[in-house]
DNA sequence: ATCCCTTATCGCAAATATACGATTAATAAT
DNA sequence: ATTATTAATCGTATATTTGCGATAAGGGAT
């Protein structure tokens, strides 16, 4: 693509997209449920669990980490991982909202 | 990437990974937005609303049909697109399920 | 200090996504 | 039949993502 054209769209749009983005796959879903399906804030687990490389799963924690959708801390040798809770109601209502828009127009659907 | 890994996660994780990918561009989510705001099933006046090109528009309302996320029918020389209710409704859910997994654990976060 | 374990980062290759102009297809209007 | 209008598709260039191995970096343990 010549130019980044994703400037051109509002912040709300951006950020809605930033964070389903981070989503979009398959692998970063499955980190969010992991980290959902345990009491501990996991760390390398997530390698075994995961049919990925090490320096791979770590790129994607990165990615949800820069998203703000997890939060992580070195502690020792070892890194914590934990779900941002706000950025996650954050993204939540953000959706609802356009869910909302979407459910006012329910009863005109022509197609 | 060598080898598309993709396949090697569950298809729960696949089909929200993918609804979230069809919305992890600014111009879907404000194609979505322009459909949610409209009585009429939008064609070219998109395009108007958009700053990109015919033919870039066009691939991105492609995206969100393979994905499943609206539906357009041919309505003469003009495409008329629509919102598809249910596929919505699916990727709310599923996003729900995440967080309410999320939501149970909230209370033993150590970071 | 040395070794070990864990994780982040670098560098690279391959696959996808983004964007556009040009072309095609399909229908409406003249 | 020809022309105009609308939208999909093709081809192409560039940017980004995905994935891995190799290497570094940061602490523990001996």
């Amino acid at each position: 693509m010549a130019i980044n054209k994703k400037d051109e769209f509002s912040p709300q749009e951006q950020e809605l997209a930033a964070l389903a983005k981070a989503m979009s796959h398959p692998a970063r879903i499955a980190i969010l449920k992991v980290l959902a399906g345990k009491n501990e804030c996991i760390c390398g687990e997530i390698v075994d669990l995961l049919p990925l490389a090490q320096s791979t799963v770590s790129q994607h924690l990165k990615e949800l980490k820069d998203a703000g959708l997890i939060s992580g801390s070195i502690d020792g040798p070892r890194s914590c991982y934990c779900i941002n809770w706000e950025a996650f109601e954050a993204f939540n209502n953000g959706f609802n909202n356009l869910l909302n828009d979407l459910r006012k127009q329910k009863a005109n659907q022509c197609c």
